[in-house]
DNA sequence: TGTTAGCACTCTAACAAGTCGAGTGCTAAC
DNA sequence: GTTAGCACTCGACTTGTTAGAGTGCTAACA
């Protein structure tokens, strides 16, 4: 059996009524919904076969039909047309540019989850060729040295340092400009042993303060480990019914907060390539368990070159993908501009 | 009417069992539960009175009796015994000191969730006499100056500064000199405008960065604005069914995601002076709105001299409260120990 | 006067039975 | 290939019934 045109359109009938009222679909609405003009019988045999081609279902018999997880990618691949609207509310919005990065992005992960009722999340940006651009020290106490990296995109870490001995001014010059010298501009993997050694020589009796600093780069450099994630929204899950029984909200509630846990999804959408950065993942498809339930839409963002983050939606698997889709990518278009100034 | 010796024991009585089942208690419960050998009759008459005087009451007719919260409130203040059980668990898990701090209250949260299947909360630590200990800037690019400032327990904070030309080493070192000389052990109600102006003179064509280093300071010292909250367990509000409700539990949500609202906890707990830092809010008596069918126990921790933070539990109102102070005092000493050592 | 047994009463939770309506699948006619 | 018609199914809702827990009140008792 075929998808054939006429079982196309009534597929898409099927799955837009469901979208907007959330109940299983009966031939009789699409009979009168579509300019078709078929009597619900005709209807009724077209859905049987729809059924067993396996793009909607029945919840139990004598109930109309649901799109099944299928059905909804055939919708979200091939029927969708995106909307234009909702998009003057969250320009004005944002348009404020915050000095602070957390601020801007859990006001994002808001205004997100306020526009399109479902739960937001987004992700910080991470840095992916992570280049040392400035390493200082400073004696702060008789034994305390403040260690300041900046790395490029102007990230700057911290570091205190306790040291066995005194260092004299000069001492702590000589090791400024030796590490300097050495490490500047290079990324984490371009420190190798060798260059450690040789440092460490270079700096004679001081060569563990050198260990100490080289400790405190790595730990500066490599920032996947903590993954920043801010979300929003998450009572909105309660919106749904099909999401808000118990069992089911509390361990979305808990991957939620737990946010560690929405990582994969950060991991999965910058390495994959795709749709203009937007990435949509319906029921099974997720990689984030305990969201089984759920469609899942992202984007990814750039902030300045090589600092990628990701904004992701949370909903029911009958989200109204057009609004998500285009609210992500007025969001993601923002984010893109918004340091480019 | 008099709350006798006898309405004591037997209001104790019924609020124990409560606590333990979360069930209305009646009559035959009592007579049996207690050693005063009464019938159920005679409870029964009493309970009447307890309830005239107020601390219980009926669900409805025909159902047995639950605590008020003036009934809570007694057995709190008066009734309570602290429990010393479910001690080693934590202690094992807080052991580890973490050198990231907001790791280290992430987990705290985590665990004191766990044990006590409540919601938790913990404030990151405000300082309240912050003084300027160093200050150091440092040329990155150009025309990009690091300013780096570290203040009183070696906090440190970050500042970068665009200026409009370019400064030699020599400058640099002289406004290093400058600022640290005048600022060094201040705090910033001690940082006044004749101090500003008068740096600003000494340092001449430089007075504009001097006033950008005043902002970035400013910035750093007043931590009031940006407090950190982290949360755990939010799940747990599902366990009770009397918060579990959709519009019930949408509310602790959200009040539990926008960490902001739980604030006043932290400020109302940081100026009282009370029992041993420990503070039990009961139903209405919360400072935080939307969640007045909650209990809620919060302690003070210090880290360091001056470094004040906040632990709470929210609960259902027949939370085990000796649990959760057991569990409360616990953490705090063990926080309050931590950075001592 | 305080305590208790007894009893009528109330209210909820749980179950069973019945009804309604939406929607289906199938068949026969067009 | 399309449609009208019809019997059937199933969930949602309503109603009635029952069982059980618990109460308040009264009258008797120590």
């Amino acid at each position: 059996m075929q998808l054939d045109e006429r079982k196309y359109i009534i597929l898409q009938a099927i799955i837009r009524n469901y979208l907007e009222t959330g109940e299983p679909v009966g031939s009789r609405t699409i009979s009168k919904y579509t300019d078709l003009n078929l009597s619900s019988a005709t209807i009724r045999n077209e859905m049987a076969d729809l059924e067993e081609l396996g793009y909607i279902l029945q919840p139990h018999t004598s109930a109309g039909r649901i799109p099944s997880d299928k059905g909804y990618r055939l919708y979200v691949d091939k029927m969708m047309e995106e909307k234009e609207r909702e998009v003057e509310e969250m320009k004005e919005m944002l348009l404020e540019k915050e000095d602070k990065m957390d601020h801007l992005l859990k006001q994002a992960a808001k205004v997100l989850a306020n526009n399109t009722e479902y739960a937001a999340m987004i992700s910080a940006p991470q840095y992916h060729r992570n280049k040392l651009k400035f390493i200082q020290l400073s004696r702060v106490d008789a034994r305390q040295i403040l260690v300041v990296i900046v790395v490029e995109g102007n990230v700057i870490k911290n570091s205190m340092l306790t040291v066995s001995e005194e260092l004299s001014d000069e001492t702590l010059l000589k090791l400024n400009i030796l590490l300097n010298t050495h490490l500047n501009g290079l990324s984490l993997e371009e420190i190798n042993l060798g260059m450690i050694a040789a440092m460490k020589q270079q700096a004679g009796i001081h060569s563990e303060i050198v260990a100490g600093v080289i400790d405190a780069v790595a730990e500066a450099i490599k920032a996947d480990e903590d993954l920043e994630i801010y979300t929003s929204g998450a009572k909105n899950f309660f919106k749904y019914p099909e999401l808000a029984d118990h069992e089911r909200a509390s361990e979305l509630i808990t991957t939620f907060e737990e946010k560690q846990l929405l990582s994969e999804l950060v991991q999965d959408n910058l390495s994959g390539d795709n749709n203009m950065g937007i990435q949509v993942y319906i029921g099974d498809e997720t990689p984030v368990a305990g969201m089984k339930d759920c469609s899942i839409v992202t984007a990814t963002y750039e902030l300045d070159a090589g600092m990628k983050g990701t904004i992701g939606i949370i909903g029911p698997k009958r989200m109204d993908y057009e609004k998500v889709v285009s609210n992500l990518r007025l969001l993601k278009h923002q984010l893109d501009d918004l340091y480019k100034k």
